[in-house]
DNA sequence: TGCCAGGCCCTCTTTAGGGCCTT
């Protein structure tokens, strides 16, 4: 994939945007040219109480947001950053919502196309034990570096795993162009004609440059 | 008063229910 790409994740003060809760946390990681390359990451402050099971899932203490830049200046370094990328998430639709929602917030106006790294890993990685992040790290053999539960280490495990699904895609399948596009009519197909629909994506590209 | 996320996905389905995944 030569287009540039960009890796989200945002730890939470919990899991919905609509019932009041805000982003302490965003990270975000390019790809381009199928590499790993620049990252974004900061701390944010909403003004909110970050709840105790958060601390303790993540280690982000009140005291941290409260030291941390508020959210308008965050978000507009995270604009500013993404720019118009296509956008991948471990769960997007998760990340998705606090993204828009932090953005309006804010007055940004963006509207980033989404790729789920959990729907595609579902399709291509039918046999993994789970489709958690953890897990698959595990599953294709990709070391954690940094702390689980932390928005840049599981940016950067989940562009990284996203990078492998793609090698992974194209040498299974002998499929060049791949581009988001065909990653977004795969997260369309059901799981279990992925396989079928992917053999014949590569069938008809191969026949097609004969 | 009681409840409190929500979209995806499978199946013992489709006039539904429950597990998976994210914090």
């Amino acid at each position: 994939m030569d287009q540039r790409i960009v890796v989200i994740d945002f730890e939470t003060t919990g899991l919905s945007a609509r019932t009041g809760d805000r982003a302490i946390e965003v990270a975000a990681v390019e790809i381009i040219d199928g590499q790993v390359g620049r990252h974004f990451a900061s701390l944010m402050n909403p003004g909110v109480h970050v709840p105790s099971f958060i601390t303790g899932l993540t280690g982000i203490t009140n005291a941290m947001v409260r030291s941390a830049p508020d959210s308008m200046a965050v978000m507009r370094g995270l604009a500013q950053f993404v720019e118009d990328a296509p956008l991948v998430a471990h769960n997007a639709a998760f990340d998705a919502g606090f993204y828009g929602h932090e953005m309006r917030m804010q007055g940004i106006d963006r509207e980033n196309p989404f790729l789920c790294s959990l729907r595609v890993a579902r399709r291509i990685y039918p046999r993994a034990p789970n489709h958690k992040l953890s897990t698959l790290a595990d599953y294709v053999d990709i070391p954690m570096q940094g702390t689980f539960h932390r928005a840049l280490a599981d940016a950067d495990l989940t562009a990284r795993i996203f990078v492998t699904m793609c090698g992974d895609i194209r040498a299974r399948y002998g499929i060049r162009s791949l581009s988001v596009a065909l990653l977004e009519r795969l997260q369309s197909v059901r799981v279990a004609s992925a396989d079928a629909w992917l053999t014949k994506v590569g069938y008809e590209e191969t026949a097609g440059t004969r």
